[in-house]
DNA sequence: TTTT
DNA sequence: TTTT
């Protein structure tokens, strides 16, 4: 009876760091960059950027660990978490994070924003873009066929 | 690369229609009702209505079969899907419909419209009512611990 | 070239806290619960809460503080936004919130579960309910007539 | 009580239609493709292409006229909506099109993907590319500060 | 602190 | 055809 969803288009600002637990399961960190523009009272442009924490787990930490890169402009579809954790100090802090389940690279590949000679997307894998996406992926069907078994789908409980 | 998402939330404008492929897979279809109000240039309040078609698939079908009824406030999310069919003419027609791959019940358990003496939900399904989420139902770690398994999860190919 | 969007469905924790700033602006902020259920490696059903802090402005903030009350479902549109304040210790703590820029009430009109005698909703506002939605709000055309212009944009009554 | 809303992330498959109603005011058109990728029963690779009618209305109207042109990768946020037309035989038809209240270009200035040697955005409009955002302009308080009044909200500059 |  |  409950929704919790976040829809981001921004930009890594950095590249993921891909980690692995103990059990050997995949987890991927980044920062995500979007920017409002707005005018102030005195008519101003103004900007302000917001910093999202993102995590994704199983395989698509590790497609975010393969193919993104600082600069790279992506889709990200998620759910807010809050968690908790004990500073250097032992104090109970708290953290916001998107985790991650579904991904989308977006603008074409190669064009990523990393600057620099080396071209950032090729350099870190250089076979050709996939696509990221996780539920948005299920077939279609045409005409009342039924659409092919996808084990992603529709499993309520 | 593309990202094709529909949020709604509205009211059932019947009981949905369960059907079976051939092969045996379950399909629901119902319309949902969206409503907007709004003034118009004489600040007098309008409404406007925007029926919308439903279609699941698989275990989500069934559920809606069994716990949907008629005025039943649901969310869903989606899909935007457009197929062809011919009308009796033999004219190539299009219908657009949303394919669903999320459901929740909204209210409370038992708060339906549907009127009557029975009281719809109960009358659909006596047993305990049960959420129909989707891709939404993945555990949520805890201080980074690795999450469950699901697998539901972040299959991106 | 950036979005930041959160949509939620869940319950309010508390009554809101609808206070004026200096120059007299609205603003109110309510906690909001969104609890997913899901399996762990047992199958035994587990669920997990996510406590979200609301903020809404102007007339928004008036609404949520007139007719919202605990126990109340609601759907929320908004972004995240994190800001940073100094906690007792001098220490810069940070905490995210969701600025809602849309809410609708959930749920029939009186479907409150605050308990008790009075029956929350209308003890809170007697008059009848009215719709939040914000941008939500545009006309619709017809056969592509031109839409009403529509001042109240953002402006929920 | 009621919430219809869309996000798509797609390229435009031709370059937008701007026309003007007998009123004055701005309405572009334009159709926009969403693929998926998705493995089927025998694990190969498939992709199916989803059409979209856009339509924007005003200032947004305007600015599709202006930056957009076939190829370019855009993010649109609007409403389902189905009206109806006569076709030539004076039967009744229907149209289910997104109209849009926000829209934001991605990728880079520059990058869309209309091949050819001019390079279409470019060609279209000089000036430098700006925010085609809606709703999403509401500035940001910091620290509790009232957020500065924006009278742009759902226009676009 | 909510809700099912 | 729903709902407020």
């Amino acid at each position: 009876m409950s929704v919790n969803k976040v829809i981001l288009v921004g930009n890594l600002g950095k590249d993921p760091e891909l980690r692995y637990t103990a059990s050997g399961t995949a987890v991927a960190n980044f920062s995500l960059a979007t920017t409002e523009r707005f005018k102030d009272r005195d008519g101003n442009s103004q900007e302000k950027t917001e910093w999202h924490n993102i995590v994704a787990w199983r395989q698509l930490a590790e497609i975010c660990g393969k193919y993104l890169t600082k600069g790279r402009q992506v889709y990200i579809e998620g759910k807010i978490q809050t968690r908790s954790y004990e500073d250097r100090d032992g104090n109970k802090r708290y953290i916001t994070e998107i985790v991650a389940d579904q991904m989308q690279m977006l603008g074409r590949a190669g064009d990523d924003n990393s600057g620099g000679g080396g071209g950032g997307y090729q350099r870190r894998e250089p076979r050709q873009e996939r696509s990221g996406g996780g539920s948005n992926n299920q077939p279609r069907q045409t005409e009342y066929e039924e659409p092919p078994f996808n084990p992603d789908d529709d499993i309520p409980f």
